[in-house]
Parts: C-alpha cells; sequence; structure tokens
DNA sequence: GTATCTGCAAAACATTTGCAATTCT
DNA sequence: AGAATTGCAAATGTTTTGCAGATAC
C-alpha cells in the first residue's frame, strides 16, 4: 500500500474516512515525499511558504486526526518532540545524537524473544537507539 | 551492582561522582524502593509531604544530574512525560493504555537482528509495547 | 569563607482548547 | 443553510533558566 505509487493521495484518504481536504492532502504529501519523521513544526515551517494563511494548530488537527485513523504512527524519541511517520509498519529508528537525522530500520520483530510478553495484548512495538551515524563517524575522523 | 543490597545509597552516589546530599539520597531511594518508572512530578508529590520545603526545581536538577552521571535512564513513551528508573541494564517496558502501569520486561537484545545496524555507533538502546496488561485484560471478561 | 546545593519566580516550548471565521456542498 | 474545516488567542503542562538565599566543609 503505497500511495505515492498506486494512488493519489487524496483516494488514499477517502479509503482511510478522512475526506481529503487542500490541507490534509498537502500535509501527507509532505509525509510521504520527506520521509524525515518531521516534527509539526517542520511541516509547518515548510508549508506555510506556499499557504501564508496556514495555522501551526491546523497542523496539528490534522495529524492528531491522521494518528487517529491510524495512517500515520508517531514516533518519540526525545521527550518534547513528537515526530511523525506515514510509515505505519512495525520498523526502528535510530536517531543520530550529532546530527539530529531519525534513520529508518528494518526489523524483523520476530527474532525479538521477549520473556512473558505472551501475557500482555501489544498494541503498538517500539524499537530505538541513539548514537552516532556512520556519516557523523567518518567526518570526525 | 544492586546498591540496596550490597552497600548503602550515599557510597553508590559517591562512587558515581556524585556527592551524596540529602534530596539525592532521598531521590535515589524513591526511585530503587518503588521501581515504578515515576515521573518528576511523581517524586515530587512523595517526597514533599515528608520535607515541605521541597521545590520540583530541586527535582528536577537532581534527576538531570542522575542522568548525566547514567545513573538512572530516561524512559519516554509518551510525550509530554519522561520517567526514570534507575535500572540501567537494557530491557524493555510494557505500558498499560488502560491502567498506565509501566512494567519491566527483560530482553535478550543479542537476538534481535536488525539489519544495518553495525554501521552506527550504538549508545542507547530502548525498546517498548503499549497494549492492554494482564491485570486489565482479566478485569474485562 | 567559598563552593555547591536548593528553591523561587519567570521563561520557554510543544501541544490543546474554546470559539469564531471561513469554506464546501 | 448546515456541516465540516480552518485558525486565532489564550490556556495547559512540563521542563529549563537566572539568580538569590541557604547549607556544607
Amino acid at each position: 500500500m503505497d500511495p505515492t505509487r498506486s494512488m493519489i493521495i487524496g483516494d488514499y484518504l477517502k479509503e482511510n474516512n478522512i475526506k481529503p481536504s487542500y490541507l490534509r492532502i498537502k500535509v501527507m504529501e509532505y509525509l510521504l515525499k520527506y520521509k524525515n519523521h518531521p516534527s509539526a513544526d517542520q511541516i509547518y515551517k515548510k508549508l506555510v511558504v506556499d499557504i501564508p494563511t496556514l495555522s501551526k494548530t491546523t497542523i496539528y488537527n490534522i495529524l492528531n486526526l491522521f494518528l487517529e485513523k491510524k495512517i500515520v504512527q508517531p514516533i518519540v524519541i526525545e521527550e518534547n518532540e513528537t515526530r511523525y511517520d506515514a510509515d505505519i509498519r512495525i520498523h526502528g529508528h535510530f536517531k543520530c545524537e550529532v546530527c539530529g537525522t531519525i534513520y529508518d530500520l528494518p526489523i524483523d520483530i520476530s527474532t525479538l524473544k521477549v520473556e512473558g510478553l505472551d501475557k500482555f495484548q501489544v498494541n503498538e512495538s517500539h524499537i530505538y537507539f541513539k548514537g552516532i551515524c556512520y556519516k557523523c563517524l567518518q567526518k570526525n575522523k
């Protein structure tokens, strides 16, 4: 289900019971285009250039709607900084403490043995790492 | 290294280059006694009963010092809610969406296969799940 | 007596809320 | 017109900051 290719974004929103308003399409477009795990503020700053009347409240409204409809997942790595990911498959993240980039990591969750987890009903799985990315490692050599 | 048994808390702090002030000992004592992954506010509310002059700023000061000295790790599961854990071994957490309890999960991280992670310098590993805990599952039957 | 610890008041920031204005059909 | 969407201004809640007062060695 890759909406950038197989269908237009409006149809993807409709499929998930979201009316495809201009701004909702713009926000989803941003998420799918940059895949950079942005904060609400990052999305706002980019879109407000072309849409000067845009309000940050609207960005929050739209992101919360997307979360509710489960077409976006929240990434909480730093306190006081929610980031958003339109890739809703289970996967890991790596945040570089030097450049701040958040990388995606494919993870085979089935290999993870967690003792006692079978007693719980798991709705969400989150795995992330922090450290220094290969690009920043190379620079400091 | 279990300071509640093998040594008194003051010595544990000293070992980590922290002067064992009365309040620092009280905060570490709380973390080791309850192991409940508290927020700064929870610690404050408990300690202020016996220490009426206590300030929340001081709790933050102390927790940030502990983080810096790496004798406490932060748990960030919900945005706007940092929680603290004096167990600094790598382990997982499960947060129940019904009762709010955060459970510890022993995790053998070596079983987790993450493609491409070897290119990064990993300083921290975080694994957590959300869902419904066995106690709440049972209640709703 | 000097350094460090503690704590107040205010600031900083991200996010939410209430409600009014706008837009869409 | 009526319902949904957008957006302003203010509130909320957590954490930080600057600085002053208290405490410890």
